[in-house]
DNA sequence: GAGAGTTGCACAATCGATTGCGCCCATCAA
DNA sequence: TTGATGGGCGCAATCGATTGTGCAACTCTC
């Protein structure tokens, strides 16, 4: 309190008290008791620490510790609300353990991604977190797997063997399929987003299979767009309606994507969802108020959040040498109004919780 | 390269090569011609740190230079897309100038704030960029303000007098009462978001300024709300349908109260823009496909970002005790079509730009 | 009252990079 | 040969905290 210039610390007060700097480190890190400090000793340092309001400097400390109870996230697009959210999560998990979590926005730039990677690595950070940039073969995550516990989040990297955790992709798709042919559709369209991205080529593959099991075509072309982009899904929309034989519904990989086809639908004056089906993926809390509320796929970003920060931290204080584990988790179905049912709806089950 | 298992460090680069650590610092460090290092030793340096993939530890250098290229953000919620848009802004430029940054969420709570603000003094931040949390007299910024570089964003604190930037408030809600009086509008609600918060406060007032320039009263049972949740959106929007002089208009102070506008007069079976009419503060992408799009006051969210980083870094680089610097910059009108003309438009300018 | 055991704390090396100061060697003039 | 000059680089202290080791002083015990 009274310290007035000098930068309050762990030295200044050992000198305050006539102490070392050894016994006040001792005590301040809680280990007092194997010291053998003298309780009345430890009461005036901890007394005086709270009186000055001192906060020792993790610098010198991670220095000599050789840890830094320090984080790093790089997502693709910290404004698209699902990554917002799922950074949202982790760095509240991390805050509850310790942690400081450097976020860096890698603008799906691979270049971006390894400046932002190295740039975290110098700082020492104890472990990483990736939603790498949807381009393979990108040579961020060599240098972060070798030299540091990194978890992968929502998209894997097939060619890297990383521990990762993810939705389950090709599953939300495969629900979302299942539940426009039960409702009477044959045509069923897809609004992609990046070509070669885990994700996407996940729910892509997805739809293959709910398709097939529906005994149903899948040309390719029904499958549009390119980009996570409103303006992606724009075009995409264009074009799906402008085919000879339009596609009676259509399932948006992504947000953005489906804002792109309502602002579409919109231009083009089509209604949802008496002339067009749509059902997206990610919940938003603007998808109940659009017109009419979106019929969406939800995946766990709470849950994502919270098993991807588990995984890096036990990455961290266990041996590197694990199997890398995955961990998929389910994706769920919520209806609401963007889906007409043009057949009576079969007594199958259209949300079965796996 | 060869390295091996030893992790590359200066000092073993030295070594590799038979100089000090000395030397190499200072070439790498690009001090070489300072020092005059020969040519010839600062290439070999070059070459041998390139093919090694040395990068030096951040940690140890910032303890030696009491600096660490590192700065701190602390948001109310990332995933408020105001405030994610921000945050992807911050960290954008501050990475362009070779700045990580430590990302934080307050949850609109005093002590998580204060938390997350000493995890970053702690770990040595150069300076600190703060939304703070509504709730005025907390004491977060107190420890900030004298230890390091702090600036304020979006909402100021009035009671410390920090370099801050954030937009007009204030003329944007005289934009928006502007607007609707300009349309016919008498009786203009108000769901508001956090009172005693500077941003909703500022927007309060320029509401009140707005009907006072046009004559009207301005009775406090037009304003609802508290917080900036859906859920609050819903039940202000809800008391205001349930007046017996239901307003004509009303103001949404926030993004979120906008969707629980919407989301309570599509409950109430009201609609927009016939029944009732819909401005709502911050542009969002959902903005343009919710029935009708939404007219909007827009604040300019690149601009706030560049501007704080650029006041930091000032704060940073030049002397302490300049007097804090505040910057507002003007928000804009953005007209879709939620705004229902209950009367002809008179020939005044309903947009002009500051 | 001397040796053994215990209690309570300080000394100093260490983490990895930075930097003021100064040493060594080569060259050149006298 | 000697002294002066300057180019090229190393020595060692330093940033602030951690921790193995060791050393006083104090308490027991017979």
């Amino acid at each position: 309190m009274q310290s007035g210039t000098a930068p309050p610390s762990l030295k200044s007060l050992a000198a305050a008290l006539g102490l070392s700097t050894a016994t006040v480190s001792r005590v301040l890190s809680g280990q007092g008791e194997r010291y053998r400090i003298s309780r009345v000793t430890r009461d005036r340092i901890l007394a005086q620490a709270h009186g000055s309001g001192l906060v020792v400097d993790q610098l010198a400390r991670s220095l000599r510790l050789r840890r830094t109870l320090t984080l790093g996230l790089v997502i693709p697009d910290i404004s698209n609300p699902f990554f917002a959210q799922l950074a949202r999560q982790i760095e509240r998990h991390a805050r509850h353990r310790g942690y400081a979590v450097f976020i860096a926005d890698s603008e799906e730039d691979a270049a971006v991604e390894a400046q932002a990677v190295t740039l975290m690595l110098s700082r020492q950070v104890d472990g990483l977190i990736l939603a790498p940039v949807g381009t393979p073969g990108t040579g961020a995550a060599l240098h972060a797997l070798r030299q540091r516990p990194c978890v992968l989040v929502d998209r894997l990297l097939p060619e890297h063997s990383l521990p990762a955790v993810s939705s389950d992709h090709r599953q939300g798709a495969v629900l979302a399929v299942r539940h426009l042919v039960e409702r009477g559709h044959r045509r069923i369209a897809c609004v992609q987003g990046s070509p070669g991205t885990f994700a996407n080529d996940e729910r892509i593959a997805g739809w293959r299979s709910g398709m097939q099991a529906a005994a149903l075509a899948c040309p390719d072309w029904l499958i549009r767009g390119s980009g996570y982009s409103i303006e992606a899904g724009v075009a995409a929309a264009h074009e799906l309606l402008q085919l000879p034989q339009r596609p009676s519904a259509v399932l948006a990989l992504g947000n953005l994507l489906a804002l792109g086809v309502l602002r579409a639908v919109r231009e083009a004056g089509v209604l949802i969802p008496d002339e067009l089906s749509l059902v997206a993926f990610d919940d938003q809390l603007w998808a109940t108020v659009t017109s009419p509320p979106l019929t969406i796929i939800e995946q766990p970003i709470e849950e994502l959040g919270r098993q991807v920060l588990e995984l890096l931290l036990e990455r961290i204080a266990g041996p590197m040498n694990d199997p890398p584990e995955r961990r998929i988790l389910p994706a769920r179905l919520i209806e609401r109004g963007s889906v007409r049912s043009l057949a009576p709806i079969p007594p199958a089950s259209c949300n079965p919780s796996p």
